[in-house]
DNA sequence: CATATGGTTGAGAGCGCTCTCAACACCTTG
DNA sequence: CAAGGTGTTGAGAGCGCTCTCAACCATATG
């Protein structure tokens, strides 16, 4: 088994760059490209990929950084959603991806990624509004591309939604059937979704001139934080709810469940994400559909469009789109 | 910002050679690592990896590979632990991961992996009893190291359970409680854990001379075939159900609780993995735990291991442990 | 004082590949 | 027939690093 480069040109009789033409498609004659194709295939050579990175600077290689614990991780499908739509891209362009969790600190995993040397690029969630890593990725010459992103990144090539925008509808949507005391639970403070989140709410509720005292409930994200702040919110008196995601919301259900109240009859409840499972509660939960696989795919197109042109910030602002089901709107859509 | 080992060198009025020596811990007086090591972090430098490994023959990244449906790797907390558990010790051995899943064929993705050179080796899931992968990668010059195996693995390196000695050793328990009429749910047919599991309950059946008759129901390994295999073994007639895995078990025992059998009273229930959920069931599952986080980081190890001692197969056969229930034994233990 | 010893250093040869450049053969054109 | 393409090829430099080898220095030893 011919190992190198050179070894495959005495072999075909030419040159070491003529196979080298022939392997990246350079210009070579018919004649020459058949015989030396001959060769290749009869002896299945793999060219070493330092050597080819060495000496044309890309390496087909990028990475993946979800500072996440990695339980959290996988019990949370929203990273791993993201992760498919990820591999999906990057299998489909041949790249190889290397995948950093949070196994370490963030300025740790920064240093290592810096260190790794060998990425052309990589795509970071960036989810949390203060974040060294981030910082230091998008300071960093390595090419960057953000899952999600702050108001100070604006000179960086980012995927994200517009979760301000998406809070408001949904919120407006809960004002439409006629709701006044509308309550939120906000997602983990700190983090971008939740600000916006909070922040699209506040606009709605502001423009139909209704009063947003004591109807804000701080969650995190999930179930348990969910059936917490339901309780505060109930306690307060609330004719509907919206929860900054799904696993929250499935969390109220459980609440306006034991405390025998109808939905959406005594209150109307939406959430946000439009997880499998959302359609699947009772009664189906109305919520914002954002494609979390698209975020995955898109990021990564976003990055090799950034490779090819450095200097051009890729930002993409995907979709998203209000679902609406029996929570908010009784049987009627049954 | 100095980029090259030259341009360190010519800073430090040193010999590239000596700034190497001075990274990579080679014999150099004090006074000069100090000198370099000044320059080192004023300039903070960062070794360019596709050189090193083109110069040395070593990466520092090692591959992957589980090729199962990406949706399904984080639906299943097995794959998902496992992850965990590699990248924990990857993590600290400050190697990089590139992370190959099932997005295309497995003999595509072979030829990607095999291709991509710059690995060092790779950790692969081998559950299935043929898989054309595992075998390329077991007959290329890429070192490799198995999460599970067959019996025609003996030349390679693998991380395993016994599960033909725990499948027994969970069956000889029902036996022991009195039950005689015990059926077996087996996992997915053409994978390693189902056939050895269905291979240990016949064993342990054989030696206590009960028959087995009509007592063994295909499985998937999920709960829905748990739900329809139940069904079958129960119009068999069983006083026990061995499943080859929790989330099977807890298919189980939904119809066991639609039938109104009592559990253990009228059939006792095994499953096997104990994932966090079968301490939770209702009745708590009778299981066999196995670490499967430690799977992922003894995997790594013996990776590890293995680079170090290139002709020594690293052969680890993890402990599995028989954890008794209230799905077996009755409310005597809570 | 000659020689051996051990620690420290620099020169330089690769690692396997890409890519530029010049050389060459063969056509076309004035 | 000279001049100028055009297409194809090989030579060779260079990517940034590691590692061997020989040189050097200071000190210890006979």
């Amino acid at each position: 088994m011919a190992r190198t480069l050179d070894d495959l040109a005495q072999l075909s009789g030419v040159s070491r760059a003529t196979v080298s033409r022939v392997i990246n498609g350079g210009p070579v004659s018919e004649q020459t490209r058949r015989k030396v194709l001959q060769v290749l295939e009869s002896h299945d050579y793999r060219p070493n990929l330092a050597a080819r990175s060495l000496a044309k600077g890309r390496t087909g290689v990028i990475g993946v950084v979800m500072h996440v614990d990695p339980p959290l991780l996988f019990e949370d499908p929203y990273f791993a959603t993201l992760l498919h739509g990820l591999t999906d891209v990057l299998a489909e362009k041949a790249a190889g991806m290397m995948l950093w969790l949070g196994n370490r600190s963030k300025e740790e995993t920064l240093d290592r990624i810096l260190g790794m040397g060998l990425l052309d690029g990589v795509v970071v969630t960036a989810d949390m509004v203060e974040d060294p890593l981030v910082d230091g990725l998008l300071v960093s010459d390595l090419p960057t591309v953000l899952i999600g992103h702050r108001r100070t990144d604006l000179e960086a090539s980012y995927v994200d939604v517009d979760n301000v925008h998406a809070a408001d509808t949904v919120t407006r949507h809960l004002i439409d059937i006629g709701r006044r005391r509308i309550g939120h639970i906000t997602g983990r403070r700190g983090t971008v979704a939740a600000e916006d989140r909070l922040q699209g709410y506040l606009n709605a509720m502001r423009r139909a001139k209704l009063s947003t005292d004591g109807l804000v409930a701080e969650g995190d994200f999930n179930q348990p934080s969910g059936i917490e702040a339901a309780r505060r919110l109930l306690d307060a008196g609330v004719d509907a709810i919206f929860a900054a995601n799904d696993a929250t919301a499935s969390g109220v259900l459980e609440e306006l469940e034991a405390r025998g109240l109808a939905v959406p009859g005594d209150v109307a409840l939406a959430g946000f994400d439009d997880l499998d499972f959302a359609s699947e509660l009772d009664p189906p939960l109305t919520t914002i559909r954002q494609g979390v696989h698209a975020h995955g795919s898109e990021a990564a197109r976003a990055l090799f469009g950034l490779l090819d042109s450095p200097h051009t910030p890729q930002r993409v602002l995907l979709p998203t789109e209000l679902v609406i089901r029996q929570s908010t709107v009784g049987g009627s859509l049954q």
